[in-house]
DNA sequence: CTTCCTGCAAATCGTTTGCATCAGT
DNA sequence: ACTGATGCAAACGATTTGCAGGAAG
């Protein structure tokens, strides 16, 4: 991540170092506030608009993945960058894990004459960690 | 849509009755802006909490189905009840299109020991009018 | 006639912007 | 030193809430 940085032209600062490093860290999808409040530990001081500007930055750049919560809104997630894969997401501690199956590979018989251009599979459940509760 | 409001046991209310109109109509998906301003059409000195309060009622009882639109936000359709689907959606009109086909059919070789809860499949393209364009 | 729904206004939340200061190169 | 990044505060848009009056059953 530090690297996208580096190759775009920006500066490293304490703050971005930090961000890659909370990303790195994770195992699932982090909401601005997260990524906030996880900054605040190591750096407090940090203001929420600079988290905001560089989550954006980075998801611009392709090194974040973002998806929305139908509960919790906008969360993000450092995205991996050398293959095509869909994700499987724990609904109750939200961590993800990737799964290489992709149903784009076989043409699709669909409707309408579109030129398709992407394509989002997603599937939700509950992770071993979290049924036992 | 006027069925499922009565079944819970909800008034029919002149905007209520509208809301059902609009949705019947639209052939995609509606931001809450787009019903406030179909609405004031027919119905004007409506306001926007009537509208957001309906549509989130109308969510949670399953007659509206949700869409968060990466630029442009949540977005509402009529959701068909009948029978299991997916969407192609047309990434400039945001028209769409049902299809059959769910890669969920055949069992899938998953990761982690998830209890499947749910899944999302959606198909994003340009459709044959906005090609032309 | 009672209860629920509406419309208004104000509050709230998440996110963005303008600007002076500070830090990376 | 120069330029871009930060922190602050204020602006902003979208959504929610409290409350009094009005309409549906």
């Amino acid at each position: 991540m530090i690297g996208i940085m580096t190759a775009n032209g920006w500066r490293i600062t304490e703050q971005r170092r930090e961000l890659a490093e909370i990303f790195s860290r994770a195992e699932g999808y982090l909401s601005p506030k997260d990524v906030y409040d996880q900054m605040a530990v190591a750096h407090p001081g940090v203001s929420f608009d600079t988290v905001y500007r560089n989550l954006r930055l980075l998801s611009e750049m392709g090194a974040l993945e973002q998806f929305y919560f139908m509960d919790g809104g906008l969360k993000f997630r450092a995205s991996c960058l050398d293959h095509h894969h869909h994700h499987l997401i724990c609904i109750n501690c939200e961590k993800t894990l990737t799964f290489e199956y992709c149903p784009m590979e076989q043409p699709l018989d669909l409707p309408g004459n579109f030129k398709i251009i992407n394509h989002r599979f997603e599937v939700f459940g509950v992770c071993e960690a979290c049924r036992k509760e």
